[in-house]
RNA sequence: GGCCCGGUGGCUCAGCUGGUUAGAGCGCCGCCCUGUCACGGCGGAGGUCGUGGGUUCGAUCCCCAUCCGGGUCGCCA
């Protein structure tokens, strides 16, 4: 039966319990973690947010009322002791921080009992992910997400204290919205006073922070909740958080200056790392040829080599065919794997062949001098070792190829660098590689909607050296956008915003807006632009890959109190569901889902 | 929407080529134990093998469908 705790106060935490207070008297609460009964001693494992602490039950020391009580005690019993601490008696547990002392019980209250969990609350639980979601609070219990969760806690802190140190205002922006079609597709949320529309659940503040920047506050920042309606991955939720920022009367390196202090900061306080500074700055262009992707994971090698001009005279049909049609043919040397089997080698093929790729070449060096090639035959002996030269092969190593279009070959190779990467080992997540990605291409070519699309957003700032071509090769524009990139994960990522009217509209009409059209959706950001507008720039990380990073887990869920499913469903909630017929009606909706299916 | 992986007591898993009384460890329940800390000892309970259908004399195992979870491609300005 649950007791009150009326009259009773803890005093310290589990761990906050140490040597220093042998002999004085502390009342601590929390979970029973175990419970071992000696017959006649009982010793009991409490645990709270800060770990585990040793309580002993004596009948001498805390009469035999009491140690009845005690002897009742199940896992996840919540309890409160008051008692002696007292120095171990017996060995020290040198496992955990308060192995040296315990503390011996004069009283004891239960708070709580607790039925057999559904899976053990411990550290490094192998239960499967299903259940800890659907009982998501007893996960919460287990230490290495309460870490977790701390670790966040403490990044937003030093943010906080780091950002307002340096002028940005904290600032929140409202999560009602107008829905913007441009982008990842938006939550809407019905109005009831204005029966058919909606609102939409805000992408990111983008808009509403450079409104602020109009109105002067030059320094903003925000840890935003965003929402894009979107499939989920390992690395995407449908609701996640960015710490957002934005900054009036700067250009790049200011922005950039700011922010490395701030990660390294964050990365020293929280995690004991040192991040060099200036972090590592890289164009587009380059990670894009030496890594096939613009968040290339610098922690390897494995670099990509062109050899389209040594190849472009051969007769091998795949690679002939690819530079006929402006493409590429590109390769990697994983070094060492050329014994690899080739039944591995078939699974990377069918790896390439999930990017697009008809298929991946490749040459094995064996040991002993021969070599194993998928296209030896279509090759003169003098094209292959030209080949094998122009990608430093030597003995006992492999060399892969794609020959396809330029961003196939790299999104092939780039996927498959980072795939050999890991099957081979060679990913530390001690190790800490940062850099800035730079020049990004204003514009992106969109095959379905068969005009230019922004590759940020349609307020990000050209280069001012490729704005003459604004018109006449829109994909040649470089923008000042920029991401930071850390072990090939983009953690972040901003640009210099447009604050000329003259340059807007260009940028609207590359992007096939008219005028009219683009006032329609951002007609409050354009006027506000008519009446004294700070040239401004900004940046945005995402927390749940930042925090995942530093905690060094594979996925944003393990860093997210309550994480949502694949399907972007709650397993715990039930989220989403159905709703009151009552409450449609005031919305004035009807749902035709089931009609249509039928 | 496509592809890949998984689903067997509460948890984590094993189960060969189709025939096993469907096992193990942990947990749980009971008794014993005054220095345990992965406590120990003795005893015990607990399974429609995700679901539906098919093949077969016989299915946890093979086939089809479906549900649930994960990874990924598309998608994510």
């Amino acid at each position: 039966m649950a007791e009150s705790m009326k009259g009773l106060k803890r005093s310290h935490r589990c761990t906050e319990v140490s040597s220093e207070l042998i002999g004085s008297e502390v009342t601590v609460m929390g979970w029973v973690q175990k419970s071992r009964n000696k017959g006649g001693i009982i010793f009991v494992d409490l645990r709270d947010r800060s770990g585990i602490l040793q309580i002993i039950f004596e009948e001498a020391n805390v009469g035999s009322e009491k140690y009845a009580k005690a002897e009742k005690l199940r896992s996840e019993f919540v309890i409160a002791v008051t008692g002696k601490v007292a120095g171990r008696a017996g060995a020290v547990n040198e496992n955990i921080a308060t192995g040296d002392i315990e503390i011996i019980a004069s009283d004891i209250r239960i708070l709580s009992e607790a039925e057999t969990p559904p899976f053990p609350i411990e550290e490094n639980s192998k239960t499967k992910e299903e259940l800890r979601l659907k009982y998501r609070y007893l996960d919460l219990r287990r230490p290495d997400l309460q870490k977790n969760i701390m670790l966040r806690s403490k990044v937003a802190t030093l943010t906080r204290a780091f950002l307002s140190e340096e002028g940005f205002l904290e600032i929140e922006t409202p999560t009602l919205c107008k829905s913007t079609p441009e982008g990842a597709r938006d939550y809407l949320v019905p109005s009831r006073v204005h029966p058919g529309t909606f609102y939409a659940l805000p992408q990111s503040p983008q808009i509403y922070k450079q409104l602020l920047m109009c109105s002067g506050y030059d320094r903003y920042f925000q840890i935003a909740r965003c929402y894009r309606d979107e499939d989920l991955r390992a690395d995407r939720q449908p609701e996640f958080t960015q710490i957002d920022m934005e900054l009036s009367f700067v250009d790049v390196d200011d922005v950039i200056d700011v922010n490395e202090r701030l990660l390294a900061k964050l990365f020293k306080e929280t995690i004991g790392v040192d991040v060099e500074l200036p972090i590592q700055r890289m164009t587009y262009k380059e990670a894009m040829e030496r890594f096939g992707s613009d968040k290339p994971d610098l922690r390897f090698g494995m670099e990509l080599k062109d050899i389209t001009d040594v190849v472009k005279d051969c007769e091998f049909v795949v690679f002939k065919g690819a530079i006929e049609n402006g493409g590429s043919v590109r390769g990697i040397n994983a070094k060492g794997q050329g014994a690899m089997p080739r039944k591995k080698i078939d699974a990377l093929v069918d790896f390439a062949k999930g990017y697009g790729a008809k298929g991946l070449a490749y040459i094995a060096l064996q040991e002993d001098g021969s070599v194993k090639s998928s296209f030896a035959k279509f090759m003169t002996e003098d094209e292959m070792n030209n080949i094998i030269a122009a990608m430093e092969g030597e003995a006992g190593d492999l060399l892969l190829f794609a020959a396809d279009k330029n961003k196939l070959v790299y999104d092939v190779l780039g996927a498959l660098r980072v795939e050999l990467a890991n099957q081979l080992g060679l990913l530390d997540k001690n190790e800490y590689r940062f850099v800035w990605i730079t020049e990004f291409p204003l514009l992106e070519w969109n095959e379905d909607l068969g005009r230019y699309q922004a590759m940020h957003h349609p307020f990000t700032m050209p280069m001012e050296e490729d704005l003459k071509y604004i018109e006449s090769d829109p994909g040649r524009v470089r923008a000042k956008a920029y991401d930071i990139v850390l072990n090939g994960n983009e953690i972040g990522g901003g640009s210099v915003r447009i604050h000329q009217n003259d340059i807007q509209e260009k940028m609207f009409k590359a992007l096939g807006f008219t005028m009219e059209k683009a006032y329609e959706q951002f007609g409050f950001l354009l006027n506000a632009f008519k009446y004294g507008v700070p040239p401004h720039a900004g940046l945005a990380y995402g927390l749940d890959r930042l925090t995942m990073l530093m905690a060094k887990e594979d996925s944003i869920r393990d860093v997210i109190a309550f994480p949502k499913i694949k399907d972007a469903s709650c397993l715990m909630s039930e989220a989403p569901n159905i709703v009151d017929e009552k409450q449609l009606e005031e919305l004035g909706i009807r749902i035709i889902a089931n009609e249509v299916e039928e």
